[in-house]
DNA sequence: CGCCTGCTCACTCGATCGGGGGACGGCCTG
DNA sequence: CAGGCCGTCCCCCGATCGAGTGAGCAGGCG
């Protein structure tokens, strides 16, 4: 894939542009507002982390657009991983919300860039322009939050743990139990947990938590507690006349 | 059944669509699919729900692809409205998730379509053509969480309105004292609350009630944390319509 | 008119939580 | 090596919570 030799034009041979999201619609909308500048070009897709980084290694393409929330494996994994194997990888993470801890993994992960989905196409232009270019592209609104909490200390992985059991309703003894620890121990993490987020309590750790990006709503697909009852879905589909469903 | 019910293409006028979402890029997407198809035309666009509902007076579209989440005024009470005003309006909503509560909602509103933001593009033009052939179009993954809780009591407004002070921090005094009622009566919701959402505690409820669409974290607005989703049933819109619940 | 629902309030009681203090070993880093 | 952070554990204690049980009052509806 060397173009090196290839000078028949002065003119700046076009952006190589890659996009990584698993919102085919999305990605759709990239390659649209791509493909009405001629010096930039959508080479590939991929619409999970692994999906990325084969296609990064294959294409070697120059702007890499990395979702930040994808099936597998989650664009932060990704631009790390492609990041340890091209040093000069240049990767704009989009993401729908703010949360400042994934501006700063993202960033700490090897990324130039930064883009919210609610930005519009010139936005999105500009950043393959300047990170292409070697600048960095952060917008207002996430470098502002991110300065917010730039001081805050960070939590551990073990609060990390425990917050999510927390997350899931369980009692400190029950955490304690999970964990292979005693319940003051969980008291211990609990109380930092609050001071480092500044919460009154363990509910409002945990929205805050989720505000900030530490925990995703890992709502897909029920996990703990969640029955099915076949026999409503029956009753629903047969109450909904004319409804189609697909996949079925 | 079969691809002989395929819709038929070389109708004199295309199907006008209008599509109303604050994410510029997901409607570039939505228009470079839409362009592809001769049998289907995108007449306007709207980025926020008054937009929506003063585009579709306008337009006249025959179909609607309308954001739940959307800035100033949410996608159901647009379509609320719109259906109110031109009760044969087409809408199918569009969402990033699978709250049955959003799902419920938006059917109540008048919405004849769900579509996951996760979707493919033959899934956007189907669930197009089935809608304005006047049939319904639930994705499968809907349905099914719809089903599970199809039976489930829904929250009154009293109750969500508890459970938001609940999600910020308060103690059962606080949130008495903010609602003007004694903490009894606090407490009184909240048991309630455990037993309508089968939760363990409060930490519990609030994140069940944002994973089935109950609430959801509003994270444009900094000092707001949590945002009211339209609520459960029709006969829930009718109890909250009078009060505004996403506080002020 | 009764019936049901939502909203309100009251009481007890045991379990849990949050805040305060301190302590110990392991690990990395300067 | 000293200092710091992390994870573990322990104490006390008041505040809070969740469960159980009961009840009164308003409004919608058959």
């Amino acid at each position: 894939m060397d173009m090196t030799h290839r000078l028949e034009r002065q003119t700046a041979r076009p952006i190589r542009v890659m996009v990584a999201d698993d919102h085919p619609l999305l990605v759709e909308g990239v390659a649209a507002v791509l493909a009405t500048q001629d010096d930039i070009e959508l080479v590939c897709k991929a619409c999970d982390g692994h999906e990325a980084i084969a296609s990064y290694e294959r294409e070697r393409p120059d702007v890499v657009l990395m979702d930040v929330q994808m099936p597998r494996l989650d664009g932060i994994a990704a631009t790390r991983q492609i990041r340890r194997h091209s040093p000069d990888a240049r990767i704009i993470m989009l993401t729908m919300y703010r949360g400042d801890v994934q501006a700063l993994s993202a960033f700490s992960a090897g990324a130039q860039g930064f883009l919210l989905k609610s930005m519009m196409r010139s936005d999105l232009l500009s950043a393959i322009r300047h990170v292409f270019a070697g600048k960095h592209w952060i917008p207002q609104s996430i470098a502002k939050v991110m300065a917010e909490h730039m001081t805050d200390e960070a939590l551990t992985g073990r609060e990390l743990q425990v917050l999510d059991h927390v997350a899931r309703g369980k009692t400190n003894k029950l955490i304690a139990s999970d964990l292979g620890i005693t319940p003051e121990t969980v008291k211990a993490h609990i109380k930092n947990i609050l001071l480092k987020l500044k919460a009154s309590d363990r509910t409002h750790a945990v929205i805050l938590a989720l505000r900030r990006g530490f925990m995703q709503l890992s709502l897909e697909d029920g996990d703990m507690d969640i029955e099915y009852a076949p026999a409503h879905t029956a009753r629903m589909l047969s109450a909904s006349r004319g409804t189609r469903l697909w996949r079925g």
